[in-house]
DNA sequence: TATGAATGAGTCTTCATTCAT
DNA sequence: GATGAATGAAGACTCATTCAT
């Protein structure tokens, strides 16, 4: 539409539209926020710093966002995705290997979010956002968890264990692995190995890797 | 003269020192910054608001501690034995029962001290609490590491598992378990199982289940 | 646009860049510290009041000074060569008339700055002001010694006395004299016919006095 | 009378008397606060900061000081014949070598004092202490003053100059000469000399060595 | 009298937010 | 829309002075 009416104009300004160049500054401004938030803490951060790195005027900021908090929404919303961890696929394969490229690949994700400390300070005092943040895990507990009962009703998971709590622990050990905050870096490969131990009984485990090495072959 | 007195009372309480009054104020003050850090975090308490939940002057909280940071890091430091999950014992007995019991008591201790969420608000903005919290977890990691060393030794313990790293995800677990943020609570029974199928192999847990009952009969 | 518009006006204002209201600005907080150090003395003022006093917030006085000695240094930085007294022009005439308007004139400048008193305040509290003033003041002194040195070399001040110590004395009489703090007022000619004794053995005085009427014949 | 009646006294406290103690915090209160005065600056030492330096609690200093300023005034008193110069005997024998001691002799009390920089500091502050001050120097102007006079009458002194300007020049010049401030130490026989210039003619003051000399002989 | 803990008014300073241009 | 100067509420902290013991 806009393109639409623009290309009528004769003689028109060098093309740069109003609304494009406002989007380029939203940008800049949620840039330059991750960015200070990243380096310098939530409440380190004044909003005058953040226009200022993104090179527009305090004002302007307050333009695009109704304060701080919003757009620290806006990044954290955008990146929720990668915030959580994602679905492990149980059965596709030898679990102790799918596991573990899950894990890279998840900590390869949060190495490029960079938000979780953040996130982490402003919890305690946000309350919406400490909701939308349960509401994604839940979703995410949930489809691990159906997971996992399709492959307990096959017989492949330990019979005497709760889903739910499978779900939850592997969630909790895919979170923590991937912020290494410990400072003594965990091997990604033991922890897909003890992982399987807590979700499968040893023979299943045998079969998926025999099956696995089979397909490969 | 205040002596002379004293000794003519029998029955007269110990000696009540000047200093605690003192030491009260102090209490109260800590009691104080405690219950609002908890109820409004950490950045949105102050100084003045802790003194005056103190039923003190804003210079008498100046009086006891340099700042509101020093009174937050008298509350962790005291409360930090609570703030860790302590150290399983793996072969006393029935490995389930005892890491159920063990969680159990962990969350008491956690619910009684509540500063996990103010801590968390902190971290990442203090690096000297950020480094005691670290130096108090290695110390953890590396008790648990060693029980598990131990036990492996006489293969009790997956052989193909590191003990630093089973003892990684135990610790992850319980910190965790005893939090409770999801909303959905955990189920301690079930995560005393599932840790135990992370560390044991099925045939051991099941000796020593036996074993146990044995004993206890 | 405001450029193609100014353009259009015949002797329109010299373009009245976004700063002059800033300048304005601080130029009002500088002179309502001016005031109100002179009214009130230096420790007695503070941030707010100068503000206030200048028609402006608290934070503004802060957007233009980094704190209250910053402005103050502004002030006697600016000031400084009224601060001190001038060098004499010892043999140009009469030296009594010469040194008579010196000091009249001294004075002036001296009223007009007024800030003596306040930096006296603060000289003992702050080495940098000082520092400021010693080096001024060594300056002062080399030049009226270097005169009084070339007098000295023509054999118009006394032999016998060092340069150095008439230069000491002679500012010293100087700074006094304008400043006035005895209350009962400083007869200014008496004066310059007394620092006259001090540099001029009789018969040059005469001699001068002499040189000066054939001149102004 | 207070010791006729404590020797009355059997078997009395080993004797302090009451007042003498008191007299004795009160002295130790005013030395520690001149101590403080003058190594850290009036306005940045605290009563509390005298009182502990003179070993006695902060409301004690309020017993004996209704201000931190009253303790200072009494220091002020107290050696205000000190801080303020003497008056030179000008025809007791050579008027350079009386200026001379005289100098340094003035300078050795204003050592002990050292008060001067402090008074200074309060000086734009305190309309009494400025007061007080001027009133001394006034009195000290009048005896140099009337000394003049009567060295003029007798036509020793330069005819066509004012006492009471000579008599403010030397004032200023015996203070600023042991103050001392400019870092380049002056020359009390130099100064001395110079004064000599500024008082007598030049045939009165070897009149009045050569007298001198006689005297001595 | 002596104590020193307690007080709280007052200062400096920051920063989210507004608003005239 | 954009600017950035201006605002002023609010927080951290100090210290002269009081007062219960």
């Amino acid at each position: 539409m806009r393109n639409g009416n623009d290309e009528n104009l004769v003689g028109s300004f060098p093309f740069v539209p109003r609304q494009e160049r406002a989007v380029k500054k939203k940008d800049a401004l949620l840039q330059s926020g991750r960015y200070l938030f990243i380096t310098k803490g939530y409440e380190n951060t004044t909003a005058k710093e953040i226009a200022a790195h993104a090179g527009v005027a305090t004002g302007t900021f307050y333009r695009y966002f109704s304060d701080k908090r919003q757009l620290f929404m806006y990044l954290v919303k955008d990146k929720l995705a990668n915030l959580l961890p994602p679905e492990p696929e149980w059965e596709a394969g030898d679990p102790e290997q799918l596991l573990f490229s899950l894990l890279e690949n998840y900590q390869q994700r949060l190495y490029e979010v960079k938000l979780d400390k953040v996130v982490v300070e402003l919890l305690p005092k946000d309350p919406d956002l400490a909701e939308t943040l349960k509401e994604a895990k839940r979703n995410m507990h949930n489809r691990i968890c159906n997971g996992l009962k399709r492959a307990q009703e096959k017989g492949h998971v330990w019979k005497d264990l709760d889903p739910s709590a499978i779900a939850w622990s592997v969630l909790v050990l895919l979170e923590n692995a991937a912020k290494d905050d410990s400072g003594q870096s965990i091997d990604f490969r033991q922890l897909a190995r003890l992982i399987g131990r807590m979700v499968f009984p040893p023979e299943i485990i045998k079969r998926l890797q025999s099956e696995q090495q089979a397909k490969s072959e």
